[in-house]
DNA sequence: GCTAAATTATTGAAGCTTCAAGTAATTCAC
DNA sequence: GTGAATTACTTGAAGCTTCAATAATTTAGC
């Protein structure tokens, strides 16, 4: 009786995966005491960065990153710095601290479970077809 | 320098597909003044069903759901009915305007921008290697 | 140079999410 | 049949998300 349309099953799928993943990366991050958002963060913060282009980089709101900052920057992990150059940005930079745990989480967010059974032709396939997908 | 493996490019692909999915399903739904989780409960809602189980198809807490129905429950929408047989169980019913809404909401809930994109053929093997992937 | 517009970060509101704790009702065990 | 677990729902806390509004600063126009 379902009736669903395969572009309709294909996108349940989709989202069934991507909850898979996020289930699995919320867990081992847990162990780091880290939630997905605040490991994107770190991930992103190999050099100093502007809250502003850190939001860019996350696909998130100005807004989103202050909260996240203040909760890293609570756990010593990262600090906000400000810029000389122009009083309204803040950089954000890691800490010593904060450079150990990126390295952590960063092995953490290299794995998919999954994805990673497939041979890897099939891997290549599936890499294509996403490509495509997006691109449209 | 990026020295992503394989299997972190394509889990980084189906986020980004769902986000892009997602996304497109937020905004579609906005025009009815719904969000995706409402959206996905209405849908449920072909027959009564116990908040329990909603709580079971919508894969989230039980507590979750108290504040979904609230909303749409203000609205009109559907309508907490205390079951006769066990006085703990709330079951859960559309009113006509929520039946109305509800065939929207499924018509929108039923597209997959980008994925509807791609050739027949492609759309198989993609959903083929999305089904493999969910099953390890 | 000085006002107007744009930009950066923050705050607050509303909603979703999980977990832990609490209440009410039912079932189980004896 | 009464006391102890179990089950259904709710509430509250902490975090993420978006949007709208605000403060501080910078840039642009004139």
């Amino acid at each position: 009786m379902a009736k669903a349309t395969k572009q309709e099953d294909i996108a349940r799928l989709v989202l069934d995966l991507s909850r898979n993943l996020t289930g699995h990366y919320e867990a081992r991050l847990a162990e780091l005491h880290l939630t997905i958002p605040q490991a994107m963060l770190l991930r992103q913060l190999g050099d100093a960065l502007p809250m502003n282009e850190a939001a860019g980089k996350l696909h998130c709101d100005p807004s989103n990153v202050t909260g996240i900052v203040d909760r890293l920057e609570a756990r010593g992990l990262i600090e906000r710095r400000h810029l000389a150059t122009d009083r309204r940005v803040k950089q954000l930079a890691l800490t010593p601290a904060g450079r150990r745990l990126r390295r952590r989480a960063e092995a953490i967010l290299q794995t998919a479970p999954g994805v990673s059974d497939l041979p890897a032709g099939d891997q290549a396939a599936l890499q294509a077809l996403l490509t495509r997908s997006l691109r449209h």
